[in-house]
DNA sequence: CACATTGCGTGCGGAATAAA
DNA sequence: TTTATTCCGCACGCAATGTG
């Protein structure tokens, strides 16, 4: 046993001198080492001298980490020193051992660190949860007290400062985010996103020499007054966000023109369907009685049935039996009084159609879209046509056109990352809109200063977008970037990417998804900046 | 926040040890 | 032997830590 001993504090305390493992043992739950401080002297935590003098001795308790599911507990000797400096408030002291324990502390330091790892991690409530798998089970209000015991973290005086806010309680709270871009790591966190208080951030740090910011107001007021010196850059991950809501209200305003031209798709199901010159189609009830009667007549008079037995045998008029024995196809019978009269709704199915194209199928909503428009009518009839109609009729004659989210997004791709499909059905929509055609020339345009940093085109092409006829969305856009022009040429022409500040704030959402309640905004401080 | 647990500071007194 | 000093265990109250 004796010669177990020094292979034991090497194990189990092998970054500890001073420490003397005497035995280890093993219960069902519990792991117990006995084990004692060995050092001469300790230091007075009043007076800071050391001293050799014994006082007496002690047992403590600390909770060490957790071995194959079992907590661990350190029966620690420890000893209490008498305090020699006469001018030391305190008599007698006790002594720590460095490393392992520290004054008041229940837990051997590796435990700490591991559970303030867990709650930088995890926070509250999963932490503790987490812990209880571990082994060393604490309370969530445990964890996040250890995590505030932490000291502030260091703020270093960043060169190149990105900046963005983020959503504390989405839609009423919200706080900025201050990002070194150089080493892509959080610096810190505002409790608001007011321009004085960036300012004043700003201010006690003179070597930023470059601000990332997004166009928010409040945001090129705080960088203007609390960093003078610093450039400031409208980020591009922005710029090119903001271009892609621009455009998708343009798309969105011209979504009549994304239906392809009825060009060679179209074409052949006409051919293939002579019964279009039909004013029934197939599908609708009375087209298909009358042909299923027409047939049964035909197949009973060609069977040697006479015309009046054949009227007796389906409960028919003579004269019935007569016009349909006349007709050579059922199609010659669609004749109806009621056919091709006009009616008040005629002039909306043009309307229906589309939005039936459109996809869509819910008919009171198409009756309530058309009497705002000036249908007089009830719901029934709108009821009628659609569901005998449209709904008869195979719904997508042709392709479904795109959504208009889907062809901004073919916007925003660059041409070759584009699948062949989209590429082709893309070009149709623009071929087939002059303006979509002028707003993707725009968004090419653009695209080329974001990438190949040519901030220098941009007066140019502001003018221009704001020139577009029925882009209104993108005259506003133009109309926007030029009231920031300095800082929106300066991003388009400076390597800086703030993509990452982006990522930043969507690690933010996570953390703070996982943060206890009430714990608020100095702890998601500390695990944005430490964890 | 109220409450429980446990480390800490302190003094006391007996035992051990050293010095007179 | 007496006396002084140190060691050590114990009890008590305070305060830091931990829990729900």
């Amino acid at each position: 046993m004796n010669e177990v001993r020094p292979e034991l504090d090497e194990l189990l305390f092998s970054s500890l001198e001073n420490v003397l493992v005497e035995s280890v043992e093993a219960t069902d739950m519990t792991v117990r080492i006995e084990a004692l401080s060995t050092a001469r002297q300790a230091t007075c935590p009043g007076c800071g001298y050391l001293s050799g003098r014994i006082h007496g001795s002690y047992l403590r308790f600390p909770h060490d980490l957790p071995t194959t599911g079992r907590s661990v507990v350190v029966a620690l000797r420890v000893r209490r020193f008498v305090c020699a400096e006469g001018s030391c408030s305190r008599k007698t002291f006790a002594e720590q051992v460095p490393g392992l324990t520290r004054r008041f502390g229940r837990r051997t330091e590796r435990l700490r660190s591991t559970l303030i790892s867990i709650g930088l991690a995890l926070a509250g409530r999963a932490g503790a949860r987490m812990t209880d798998v571990f082994g060393a089970p604490v309370s969530r209000n445990t964890l996040l007290r250890l995590i505030a015991s932490l000291p502030d973290p260091p703020i270093t005086a960043p060169r190149v400062v990105g900046v963005d806010e983020y959503a504390q309680r989405k839609g009423r709270i919200y706080g900025t985010v201050l990002v070194d871009v150089e080493t892509r790591r959080p610096i810190d966190l505002l409790p608001d996103r007011e321009a004085d208080t960036l300012a004043a951030w700003l201010a006690e740090r003179p070597g930023i020499e470059i601000v990332c910011r997004d166009r928010a107001p409040f945001f090129a007021e705080g960088a203007t007054r609390g960093a003078p010196q610093a450039i400031q850059i409208a980020d591009r991950w922005h710029l090119w966000h903001n271009l892609g809501e621009a455009a998708e209200k343009c798309v969105h305003r011209h979504r009549g023109c994304l239906r392809p031209a009825p060009a060679p798709p179209d074409e052949p199901p006409e051919e293939a369907e002579p019964a279009a010159s039909s004013p029934w189609p197939t599908g609708h009830r009375f087209a298909e009685r009358t042909r299923a009667k027409h047939a049964t007549i035909h197949a009973l008079l060609k069977a040697g049935h006479s015309k009046r037995s054949v009227a007796r045998q389906l409960g028919m008029t003579l004269n019935t039996v007569l016009r349909f024995s006349r007709a050579a196809t059922p199609e010659e019978l669609f004749t109806g009084q009621w056919q091709s009269r006009a009616t008040k709704l005629d002039a909306y199915k043009p309307y229906l159609d589309l939005r039936w194209q459109e996809g869509c199928t819910n008919a009171w909503k198409l009756w309530e879209e058309i009497r705002e428009q000036g249908y007089p009518d009830g719901y029934g009839n709108v009821r009628n046509y659609v569901s005998r109609t449209l709904r008869g009729k195979p719904q997508p004659v042709g392709p479904r056109p795109p959504s208009a989210r889907a062809v901004t997004r073919w916007l925003l791709t660059h041409p070759d990352a584009l699948v062949e499909s989209h590429r082709i059905q893309l070009k149709a929509v623009l071929a087939n809109c002059p303006e979509l055609d002028v707003l993707a020339k725009h968004v090419r345009t653009f695209a080329h200063m974001v990438t190949d940093l040519q901030g220098d085109q941009l007066p140019e092409w502001i003018e221009s977008a704001r020139a577009a006829t029925g882009l209104p969305s993108l005259n506003r856009f133009a109309h926007h970037l030029e009231r920031d022009l300095d800082a929106v040429v300066a991003g388009l022409s400076q390597p800086w990417n703030s993509g990452v500040v982006e990522g930043h704030v969507n690690r933010i959402k996570m953390l703070k998804r996982q943060m206890f309640g009430r714990a608020g905004f100095e702890l998601l401080r500390k695990r944005v900046l430490l964890a």
